[in-house]
RNA sequence: GGGCGGUUAGCUCAGUUGGUUAGAGCGCCACGUUGACAUCGUGGAGGUCGUUGGUUCGAAUCCAAUAUCGCCCA
């Protein structure tokens, strides 16, 4: 007891610079973040979408785990046994190639000059190097994960359920080999997937040339015109299609253009008009040809391939556009996805001309070794020299580039393991279908259940050296005996009877039936035994080894272990108790551009593995793009890092933010901007200045350096961080929340616990736990149905309109009042303590020092019944509503007090009243409102600086007053001194067009007959009523107004 | 080309089942600093809800078309 606090010993804002890393560290300690398997709570479960070991984390990283943490910190304060699984992700290609750039920038080496063992060394160092400093900032935004348990999709752990569920599939046969036409970096000599290529439109020609018809008939054309933005591909055609149907085709896209015609405005109607002449006149020129061709090719004519000499058909086929070009065009199988689509329709052959590294192989015959942008000049020169080409126009083309090496994408025919997708594609539908797992915002279903609805197998192989190796082993077969010999071997192997290995046989023949590939690796192959060990041995695998066998090269497509990632973070295969206590888990909170490659896949896999889904709820958060609504990204320079955000405005500031701006239906703009290092203020960044390596402060005038500094003049300056004002907000709501608490540790000397009577209880305290019982309702509610936003809101309005600016103001007096100070300080101590544990998951740094002061002073605490604080905020329960409190009466009454107080705080206002001038007022309203009123008559003084002189049904204003009417009150001050009498009536006859308007507005509405017969009753009444409320507001302002103007 | 979402105050966003002449924060303007807080307090100005048409007694809200921006898929 006697313990106090002296203003002196509590500053007037967080420092959260000191006390960040202090708090963290306190919980981690305790152990709070620890989920126990033995334990008897009720389990609540949440793996982390895990971060890629690419780089560092950006302001995307930051919201997806803010959001995880504050539900994490919530369920625990709830009771429910909480895990929250870290871990982090290898990223197959991504992080290979990081490191691929960075060997070859700084020793110009390639990986082929390292060798595998060695390259996936580096990886792992800097694998080492990311993961911590990932693990750094979530900590730093005090994520509260089980570090403990942090997992890496690589480890050995993760490895083994790989191994196992890819032995599995492999037993079922849901693997298999085949070829696809892959997205080919020449440059990194691997294939990247579609989500790692982007569009860039380049300068670049259309070529037409001219393929000369073997035997022409009479009256048939001698050739046909094909065109081409890549001349070397024709080296690999095995088709020139025309369309099956070309006359309906046309008239088809006749018919929508005259459509358009008639619904064009008159500026188009030109254009288009033009458009519709062109097209019927090349209609003419172009269609009988056509029609020609087309029965040609249904007789199977064939056309001569120039350079290479060989016959190949005219072939039927709608992916040939009458309306463009020629109307014919060339196929290519091998080297182009539509191509492919037609080669796979007609049963063409797939004839690959390009070698892994980019140059040609033997199929491109005198072409071979040249790379592409050679063999593209000679082949056209070639053509040129025999006559064929017939044109070359300039044309911007849309070139497909690897994210990775930046270098254009060849299409090119790989050999890939698939997984086979009908039956698990169809369980992961049915389990959101059946809505065993639900998607929030229920838009997002859609887009999960098309993409699995097409049921397109997945290839899994990836020409990496970084990631899980397949784990198979492959013999040729020279022909039939050899097979036949090998299978008898190999049913002999005791690993074979005993289920540890599988094995599955490959018929080249029949292989070739389904894709019939001319590669320039054909072999002599008759067959191929693909054998796949269930577990890591290498004994085993030696022996297949000395037997011919050959291991597989490539990895796995790193989805692949992400997909088991909420059984395997929890120790799967092995029944573990993390398993049985914590899987399924609860949630999944995830960004929307992986619900399929991610989020469909691990409920496939979870139910493949587990025979239970992975997840009951899946929230897919907002995106976050700067102030131009573009995505955040370093390449742009409008990256935001959240630990400059949280070094400038700390990280319960960053959280909350970032909490406030989660709203269901929008993506989050934020501005960006520098951070001038010399004098600290923020310069919009555009998309100009963010280009630049150095920028000068326009406030101060000083330069400073941006992420692109390279010249060493650059270098030397102070470098200007990228952050966003957006977070000033939160950063001011927690100093307020701070200050609030300050005042209130100020104002507890002497505080006894005790439980306190509801007849002690003072107007304001029973207002404000009405308020407090609603607004815990409301956040709790809000925050289970990932309503971030509005329960930010909700919380923020609470802590500072009715916390701070209503009830903090009205107990000062009661504070120096011996009599009321104990109640005041218990009910305030309460309500600060329930404050703290609702903002405590938003904000758990300022929270839980503000928790630990408090406890210093009054250790015990509640209203009915008393408790010991909890060492840590993160141990106290999470608050209930209590029903009995809230009472809608007093809120309403409440509002009348603050309504009166905003009126007389309005005229003071726009009379210029010094704050320090009292003013008299009087009140003009029903008996029962004076009842209501008066007892708050210390608080028009304390909050107003207002005396009140008359209260009641008949008040006579004074003769020089100001007046606001609210309902059925009016309040009057008393202005004898100050009047600006000419303000006040300018004010009123403003006033009174307002309200004329207004009531011209109803009598339209009531006069209106429809209206009163048709709309229901209540609302008729409605604007009846208040018609004659404005009726007699329009009086008293005209009273108000004859007053005035007598005085003038 | 298909799907999804956005378009409300200078900026960033709310706006529940259609029902008084649309809200918040920031910014702006005015006034204010001897104790919780200037990272603050009090008050004020500011928008007719992208456009067009429709449904309805009544539309920011429902429907259709259209413009524009973003994302996903092809």
């Amino acid at each position: 007891m006697g313990f106090e606090f002296s203003s002196e010993s509590l500053p007037t804002s967080f420092n959260f610079k000191e006390a960040s890393e202090r708090i963290f560290n306190g919980w981690v300690q305790a152990g709070y973040f620890h989920g126990d398997p033995e334990s008897e709570k009720p389990h609540f479960s949440i793996v982390i979408p895990p971060p890629n070991v690419t780089g560092a984390l950006h302001l995307g990283h930051a919201l997806n785990n803010t959001l995880q943490d504050i539900l994490a910190r919530m369920k625990r304060m709830q009771g429910f046994e909480t895990l929250w699984m870290p871990g982090t992700d290898h990223a197959g290609i991504a992080t290979q190639a990081v490191v691929e750039r960075r060997l070859k920038e700084e020793e110009n080496k390639t990986r082929h000059d390292l060798g595998r063992e060695a390259l996936v060394e580096r990886i792992w160092d800097w694998k080492g190097q990311y993961e911590k400093r990932i693990i750094s900032q979530l900590k730093q935004l005090g994520s509260s994960c089980d570090w403990e348990r942090t997992r890496f999709t690589l480890d050995e752990i993760c490895a083994r359920a790989v191994r196992t569920t890819f032995f599995d599939l492999f037993r079922k046969k849901y693997i298999y080999r085949g070829k696809r036409l892959v997205n080919w970096d020449t440059f990194l000599q691997t294939a990247v997937s579609d989500d790692e290529v982007f569009h860039a439109v380049v300068d670049g020609h259309f070529w037409h040339f001219r393929y000369p018809v073997v035997d022409p008939q009479a009256g048939e054309p001698t050739g046909v015109t094909v065109a081409t933005t890549r001349p070397e591909t024709m080296l690999g055609d095995t088709a020139v299609a025309v369309h099956p149907d070309p006359e309906h085709a046309l008239e088809k896209v006749q018919a929508e253009l005259e459509l358009k015609l008639q619904n064009a405005s008159d500026d188009e109607k030109e254009q288009v008009q033009q458009q519709l002449d062109a097209f019927e006149q090349r209609k003419q020129i172009v269609l009988p040809d056509l029609i020609k061709l087309r029965d040609m090719a249904l007789a199977g004519r064939k056309l001569r391939l120039p350079l290479m000499n060989r016959e190949i058909p005219l072939v039927a086929d709608q992916w040939a556009k009458p309306e463009m070009g020629s109307g014919c065009v060339k196929i290519t199988p091998a080297h182009d996805p539509n191509d492919y689509e037609v080669g796979q329709r007609c049963g063409l052959e797939k004839i690959n001309i390009l070698r892994s590294d980019g140059t040609l192989n033997a199929n491109a015959g005198d072409y071979q070794g040249l790379t592409i942008q050679q063999a593209r000049k000679r082949v056209v020169e070639d053509l040129e020299n025999l006559g064929l080409i017939q044109q070359i126009e300039d044309r911007e083309i849309d070139l497909a580039h690897s994210d990775r090496s930046k270098t254009p994408i060849e299409p090119y025919l790989a050999d890939q393991w698939f997984v086979r997708m009908q039956q698990l594609a169809q369980s992961a539908m049915d389990a959101v279908t059946d809505e065993r797992v639900q998607i929030f915002p229920k838009r997002y279903r859609k887009g999960y259940l098309d993409w699995l609805g097409e049921k397109r197998d997945w290839p899994v192989s990836r020409q990496l050296w970084w990631g899980h190796q397949i784990p198979i082993w492959s013999y040729a077969c020279r022909d039939q005996a050899d097979l036949d010999a090998r299978l008898v071997e190999i049913e002999g192997e005791t690993e074979i009877q005993s289920g540890t290995v599988a094995y599955q046989v490959e018929l080249t023949a029949e292989l070739n039936e389904q894709s019939r590939v001319v590669g320039d690796d054909a072999s002599d192959t008759f067959a191929v035994i693909h054998v796949c060990i269930n577990e890591e041995n290498e004994s085993l695998q030696n022996r297949f080894v000395s037997q011919g066998f050959v291991r597989e090269e490539d990895v796995l497509d790193t989805w692949f272990s992400s997909a088991l990632w909420p059984h395997s973070t929890l120790g799967w295969p092995e029944q573990t108790a993390e398993l049985a206590k914590f899987y399924p888990t609860s949630t999944l909170i995830t960004s929307r551009d992986i619900i399929t490659l991610w989020v469909a896949r691990m409920v496939l896999m979870g139910l493949n593995n587990m025979g239970q889904v992975p997840f009951g709820e899946v929230f897919i958060h907002p995106k976050i793009l700067d102030g131009y609504g573009e995505t955040m990204s370093k390449s742009k320079g409008n990256g935001v890092d959240p630990l400059d955000v949280i070094e400038k405005f700390g990280p319960d500031a960053l959280r909350f933010g970032l909490a406030y701006l989660t709203t269901e239906t929008q993506d989050v703009r934020m501005p960006v901007q520098f951070e001038c290092p010399h004098c600290q203020s923020l310069l919009d960044q555009t998309k100009k200045n963010r280009e630049l390596p150095r920028v000068v402060c326009k406030n101060c005038g000083e330069e400073f350096k941006t992420q692109w500094a390279r010249k060493e003049e650059d270098l030397v300056l102070p470098s200007g961080p990228v952050v966003s004002e957006r977070f000033e907000v939160a950063r001011n709501f927690c100093t307020k929340l701070w200050n609030a608490s300050r005042f209130t540790l100020l104002n507890l000397s002497g505080y006894e616990a005790a439980p306190v009577q509801q007849q002690q209880l003072a107007f304001e305290d029973r207002w404000l736990l009405s308020r407090l019982s609603s607004v815990t309702g409301e956040v709790t509610k809000k925050l289970e149905h990932y309503g971030y936003a509005d329960a930010a809101r909700a919380i923020y309005d609470f802590a500072w309109d009715d916390f701070c600016s209503f009830y903090i103001e009205m107990t000062k007096s009661r504070m120096q009042d011996e009599e009321a100070r104990p109640v005041a300080q218990r009910v305030t101590a309460f309500a600060l303590d329930q404050l703290l544990r609702l903002l405590h998951p938003m904000i758990p740094f300022v929270t839980e020092e503000v928790w630990g002061l408090l406890s210093q002073i009054a250790p015990q605490r509640g209203l009915t019944q008393l408790a010991d604080a909890t060492d840590s905020i993160m141990l106290a329960s999470w608050p209930e509503v209590d029903e009995q409190r809230i009472d809608p009466l007093i809120e309403q009454q409440f509002s009348l007090f603050q309504d009166v107080l905003r009126a007389i705080r309005e005229i003071r206002s726009r009379q210029n009243i010094a704050p320090k001038q009292e003013v008299e007022f009087s009140v003009a309203c029903s008996d029962e409102i004076v009842e209501l009123l008066r007892p708050m008559d210390g608080y028009f003084q304390s909050m107003a600086n207002a005396r009140s002189v008359v209260w009641g049904q008949s008040v006579d204003p004074p003769a020089n007053s100001a007046n606001v009417r609210i309902e059925a009150i009016e309040v009057f001050v008393d202005l004898k001194n100050f009047i600006d009498v000419d303000a006040e009536i300018e004010r009123n006859k403003k006033l009174l067009e307002k309200l004329q308007g207004q009531v011209q507005g109803k009598q339209k509405k009531l006069a209106n007959e429809n209206f009163v017969a048709r709309a229901p009753a209540d609302v008729v009444q409605r604007e009846r009523d208040g018609l004659v409320k404005l009726e007699e507001e329009i009086r008293s302002v005209e009273k108000a107004l004859a007053a005035l103007e007598s005085q003038n």
